[in-house]
DNA sequence: AATGAATGAGGATTCATTCAT
DNA sequence: CATGAATGAATCCTCATTCAT
């Protein structure tokens, strides 16, 4: 009699974050989160404050989601490449499920939101973080030639970001994996020891 | 009598630009652009059948300027690096001043206006082009070796967005063109015909 | 088990006593009651009825209070002046803390609880009666001089209420004793019988 | 054509000071208005931003009435008692049709509109000037003998807003205008002259 | 005795759009 | 060309009240 039932405010919480997604925060109306979620509009104001709050529950409980399948994906994989296409991948795909977060870190009018801001900077260090890591390794088992990984890093995190863009986009849908591998063959290229002489501007 | 003065259309245009740039297409209100143009809520309904059109016409104007300012600036380069690396800074640039255009085609959201769907084909296209001249020229001179063009082309097009992206939200905005330049390093390294041979997955 | 608590339902009482005197029984909501008396809302709606009960057991409570103070006060009084100025005072003092009757007494729009005419009809029979004492026992006593006692005993009610309304909005603040000092003085010398027979209107 | 209509502004103005003075500001809806002055809710928003902009431009077209009102009916009398007997009784009358004004100078809640504030101390400053003129008139004439005259007319300005409020609330309106007849009798024996000498507390 | 959950009815405000002039 | 006036439809939010437990 109780156990079947999910509870309430989770509930809205599933549909808020869906129609979120569907059609970001702005254009979402109470009112269709209501209708969705088959509650009154009142019974909605009953479990959170007001619309941003919603909001601001959905992207807490999807932050965690994806930082969870990140982490566990990056360790399940040896070579350097591997983590680095994983981690790729895995924050793509989550991505493509918590199109939320996505709007959240990528629309720029959502800025005057204070924990979004909050979240963008600690999500930032993290990517980086991990991207650090990744070429620390490289360059200690003699893999990597780098110079600044600071910058370097950085570069390679925002590069990333054009991937996420395509993906929640849904354009070039279906060679993306291609392209991710093309990707990390010029990166690996790149920062490839062997190289790093004879290259000058051409 | 009439030289002097700016087409009330044009003036219109361009008052809705900035302000569809400061404050997204759908937070803005027509009233809004009606006051900051002088002219009153029905004025801007004469000209113009409804909010749409006036987004509409904003964005065609863009995108026409967009595409001027990066044709001439790769002109203005020979190196394959040079070409590159202007392409990537008057993009940046413009979208900067565009980021109307920028919005459009990244809300999601705005999927559903059939325009925005058209000029976002278009646009990659475009874009598409542009990185496969500068790849085809680059292999003819012996500098580059690629074995699928299209996919090395879309990948850099697409990491290359993360970069629009960064600028956008202003994030790094400080050691942006240091980043922009490691950027181009590895990617050159990465392209490079003197390697290409002894790099397995590490 | 019992005695160290405070009935639940005075605890309520009081509660919303001080937050009707505070923001008005209009603007006060149920919810802020339930919130400050640390009940749910349910359990307000468990001991009332609805808000107008609850409005109605506050100022039922209020007005025995009021009544008591004021007779006491005059009691401890002997000379006219002495006990008039013992009542105004006094009357305004608890209506300090009672604002909550002076606002129902006051605001208009509260006309239609029907309880509210009853109780004004009360208080102001009570007052008048007060006064009228005052008058005759001053008469009696050879030292006021009143033609007419009913209509004179209404004007200095009616003027009293001046008082009670600066006092509730704390104008005058500081000067307020003095000034009803001053205005006894003119009462009483106005009232004196060794006057009485060569004013005209001038 | 047109000149038989009554400007819209004013229409709503009107029919928002009439249910204003019959139900109160906040339990007052634009709705009401809107019904009541057979215009749409959005008509009101468009000649006025909001309640509380309707709620000033009520209290202020009042206020003019008013002191326009109360300056001529003074200067039509040439006794003291004459004119501090008009004063009252068209301050009364006034502030019966008035009652928005009476409303804002009296509910303690309103406080907080700023403009509220600032008519009430000009309001206060000058019923007290308009006193203290008639009781200086009076002293140079050899009529009144006032030690404060500061707090005397403080004393009588705060005596008379008894009178206002019982006539807003409509008590005792029959003997009203007899019982400020009396009062001014009393008034006038406190303040006479020959009397201030033999009189103690009694 | 108490309360969590839910809701209908209202209420303020915004906004794209229409229309007569 | 231009605009003042007007409005329907939405939208966010509040609140008294009910009910099952």
């Amino acid at each position: 009699m109780k156990n079947s039932k999910i509870n309430a405010k989770d509930l809205i919480l599933n549909v808020a974050s869906e129609i979120f997604s569907r059609f970001g925060v702005f254009k979402t109306s109470i009112d269709q989160i209501a209708r969705e979620s088959h509650k009154s509009k009142s019974s909605i104001y009953y479990h959170f404050k007001n619309k941003d709050e919603i909001f601001k529950s959905v992207v807490e409980k999807e932050i965690e989601q994806l930082e969870d399948e990140i982490r566990k994906s990056i360790n399940n994989q040896d070579t350097m490449k591997g983590k680095l296409k994983s981690y790729i991948i895995t924050r793509m795909k989550s991505l493509r499920e918590l199109e939320n977060i996505y709007a959240a870190l990528t629309e720029d009018y959502l800025t005057h939101y204070d924990f979004i801001k909050h979240i963008r900077k600690i999500y930032y260090k993290n990517e980086l973080e991990i991207i650090r890591n990744i070429l620390e390794t490289g360059i200690k088992k003699g893999i990597f030639i780098v110079t600044d990984i600071d910058s370097t890093a950085l570069a390679i995190v925002i590069a990333l970001k054009g991937f996420e863009h395509s993906l929640v986009l849904r354009n070039y849908t279906t060679k993306l994996e291609t392209t991710i591998d093309i990707f990390l063959d010029i990166l690996f290229n790149g920062l490839n020891k062997k190289l790093k002489e004879n290259i000058s501007s051409q």
